[in-house]
DNA sequence: CAAAAATCTTCCGTTAACGTTAAAGTCGGG
DNA sequence: CCCGACTTTAACGTTAACGGAAGATTTTTG
C-alpha cells in the first residue's frame, strides 16, 4: 500500500516536541560543560573528547564559542557510558550505533514527512531493523554468557557455604 | 565444632585427581606455548605476559628453559578471557580473583590434611566467600542492566518491525 | 567595569594490554 | 650431529581513552 496521500492504518505515535521543562522565555536550560560534566559524571576532558570523535557535539554554543549542553546531550553521555560498560564497545563502535540511532530517529521524523519516498521510507526502515537486530544478537550472546556465569559463582557459594558448616 | 581429628559430617567429594588423557608413559601431554597459544585463541605474547603479571604460570619448562602449558592452564587462560570480556575486569583485578581461586582450591586439598589449622582454614574460607559473594552482586547488578538493555532493543524491533508491516 | 572563575584550543603525558623486532638459545627430525 | 623451525629474553612501539598544564579568551560576579 502507497502512502504517498496520508495512510489509513493506525498512525504510530507521531513525534511528539515531548514535553520540556522550558524557562520564561520558552529555552530548555542549557548546561556549561562543567555543569554537564557533573551532571553526566565524566570529565569535561572526556565530553570535549567525545565531540572530537563525532560522538557528541552540544546542542549550542554562546556567542563567545563556549559549549552549552542539553538535557538530550546529558542522555546521550549516559548512553555512551552505558555501552561502554555494558558490552565493552569503544567508541568508534558506539560511534556507529549513535550514528544509527540517529538516523532513525530521522525517519522518524520523515516518516510523517510526505515528501519522503515510499521506497526510500521503506529502505532507511530495514536498515534500522537489520542493525537493530544485529546487536540484539550480540546483546543476547553476552547475556547468556553472563547468566551461565552467575550459575557458576552461585554454585561456587553453595559449596563453600556448605564447607563453612560442616565445620 | 572443631575440625582437629577427622569430621563426622558427610565428606564433600574428596579432590580426586580428575580423569586425564594420560599419554603412554602416564604423563598428561603439554603444549609447547606456540600450540597452547593457538589452541587458547590468544598470542604468545599474551601468555607471557599474562605470567609476567603473575596470573598464570605454565605447569613445566624443559631442561632447555621453554614453556609448556597443561589443560588445566588452557582453561586458566579461557577464564582469564572470560573475566575480561564479559565483567571488563582488568588483568590485575583478575590477578585477585584467580589468586583466590587458588586458595580456595589449596583449601580444598588441605581439607583432608589434619596439619591445617582449623581458625585459618575457616578465615579463608570466610575471605574465599566475601570475594565470591561481592562477585555475584557485581555479575547479577550488571546482568539486570543488560537485561533492560535488551528489553529495549525489543520494544525497537518491535516498532521498526510495525512500521514495516504498515507500508 | 575589574577581578575572579570558567572555558577555549593546543599539545604533551599516561596507562593498560599487548605487538613487533632483534639477537641468542633450544628442539626435533633426518 | 646438523639444520630449520620454534622459543627465549629484552627492549622499544602502538592504540585507546582520556589526564593535565599552558596561555589566551569568555563569562560571571561583586
Amino acid at each position: 500500500m502507497s502512502r504517498g496521500g496520508r495512510s489509513i492504518a493506525p498512525a504510530p505515535d507521531p513525534p511528539s516536541p515531548a514535553p520540556e521543562r522550558h524557562d520564561a522565555a520558552g529555552h530548555e536550560p542549557l548546561l556549561s560543560i562543567g555543569a554537564a560534566a557533573a551532571q553526566a559524571g565524566v570529565t569535561e576532558r572526556a565530553l570535549r573528547y567525545y565531540q572530537e570523535l563525532g560522538l557528541l557535539a552540544p546542542s549550542a554554543h554562546t556567542k563567545g564559542g563556549m559549549r552549552r549542553y542539553s538535557q538530550k546531550d546529558l542522555e546521550r553521555v549516559a548512553r555512551i557510558r552505558e555501552l561502554q560498560a555494558l558490552l565493552g564497545l569503544n567508541l568508534d563502535e558506539i560511534a556507529v550505533i549513535l550514528r544509527n540511532d540517529d538516523r532513525t530517529a530521522e525517519i522518524r521524523l520523515a516518516y510523517f514527512d510526505d515528501r519522503t519516498g515510499d521506497v526510500e521510507r521503506k529502505r532507511l526502515l530495514r536498515e534500522s531493523l537489520t542493525l537493530a537486530t544485529e546487536m540484539r544478537a550480540t546483546v543476547e550472546t553476552k547475556r547468556q554468557a553472563l547468566d551461565s556465569f552467575l550459575h557458576d559463582l552461585d554454585a561456587r557459594i553453595d559449596r563453600l557455604r556448605h564447607l563453612l558448616d560442616e565445620e
